[in-house]
DNA sequence: AAATAAAATTGATAAATATCACTTTTTGGA
DNA sequence: TCCAAAAAGTGATATTTATCAATTTTATTT
């Protein structure tokens, strides 16, 4: 199985990603109607886990992370959700509260959109219910890839999927020839990894010996993108 | 955080899961109109991970296990459907070939429903989108709780949380009063649990000691329900 | 630019889990 | 009902991962 089978980068680009593109104006006259900005400082939390939603956010600039908390109040990150990208509508579908929480990943501008607003505009738009409907499935398909990873795979081989994700991510950001600087905090790579701050150490610098990634303080450059695509995919 | 937090069992109880329920007769007709029905045998595969669909799967009676294989051609099991449940049908919307296999748990009956029926019912029915976007989320929210089990806890807590999810599953089945007996062989349990099949065994002996379960051949009777919700909820 | 705090890194060790080799029990046809 | 074949169970051991205790490096503030 290649790496496009555990996780369909090609199928669907990182631009793309977002619900919104390619919505008649109309559908987002109305959706966005009363709408407001606020830019949130890196690690301030956009909603908590168990919290009522109140409306849902799309992110204009920046990263966000979305985390559970477990019982030790440790968190592990779910997602890196990147600009483009629309959070907190899984509460207002599923008629529930939050089922994880969000916090900024840098200096993040979110543009607030009242839940009225967004059930308004779904009732009344089929392309939004569409692209929600392909949107969820597309997550859920994600997600179902990373737990059969978590399931299946060594850490080694975990860290080495979520570099080439990240990579993805942080390329957004840069100018083609220049190199994708991953700036993530070796908390935050443990935790989305799923496993402790130590480990993901020592295997970096195992990856650092190997030739495959290179860190400058805290940032994180891929090398050889091909052999994290090996390590990922084979045992 | 209580067992509630971790899997809301009780938001979306298992009959009223199916997304087909409580549709409006016209939409049901339409959607039905050219169903087929099919009896799988245990073990028979129903659909196999990279094909494409070609319509969706309402099981009318049986359990269904959805799964992953990985490089080593060993399988784990994402998630068991009950009776109610619709298959297949997150590959159409997200217009992709299917992420997962699925093949009976035991003796089940099938309705296949062609894809262009379930596209244009989908296209006309409102009430269906509503389901499938509450539905999809409610099943992102559960795997995403999965996902940070996996990462955040032992082999001995995801044994017991699965215990209690199967337990729940199997229930429908019998009477009340009855035991709920878990009739499934280690080996997807352990696929289950994200583990291998000694350690399940191993685990379930250890849990047979402290009186939380019995065995009745390959069948698991649980009989202490609160232990297994300490167990999987605290450390 | 020095001082301080925060984050990253390393090493040693403990704990959890996986794997292998094997025995016993269960199950489903002849 | 007996007989394979399959599944379940056990024990010993290897491997992986987590944890603890430090030190070094990087980032931030004055």
């Amino acid at each position: 199985m290649s790496i496009k089978g555990i996780f369909p980068i090609d199928k669907w680009d990182f631009k793309s990603r977002s619900v919104l593109a390619g919505l008649p104006d109309s559908d987002l006259e109305m959706l966005m109607a009363n709408q407001t900005e606020k830019v949130y400082k890196l690690t301030e939390v956009i909603f908590w886990e168990g919290g009522y939603p109140s409306g849902i956010f799309y992110i204009k600039e920046g990263k966000v992370k979305k985390y559970k908390l477990d019982k030790d109040g440790r968190e592990h990150i779910i997602y890196v959700a990147n600009a483009g990208e629309l959070l907190g509508y899984h509460a207002i579908l599923s008629e529930d509260r939050y089922p994880d929480s969000a916090a900024a990943l840098e200096e993040t501008r979110i543009a607030f959109i009242p839940k009225e607003d967004f059930v308004k505009t779904l009732q009344h738009s089929d392309v939004l219910n569409g692209r929600l409907l392909k949107n969820l499935s597309h997550e859920f398909a994600v997600l179902a890839n990373s737990l059969s990873m978590f399931a299946k795979s060594s850490v080694r081989e975990r860290l080495a999927l979520q570099l080439i994700i990240l990579r993805e991510k942080y390329k957004v950001n840069f100018q083609p020839g220049m190199p994708v600087e991953i700036n993530m905090g070796r908390d935050d790579l443990a935790s989305l990894v799923g496993t402790a701050r130590e480990n993901v150490v020592r295997l970096l610098s195992d990856l650092k010996e190997e030739k495959i990634v290179e860190t400058k303080g805290r940032t994180i450059i891929v090398l050889d993108v091909q052999k994290l695509i090996k390590i990922a995919d084979y045992k």
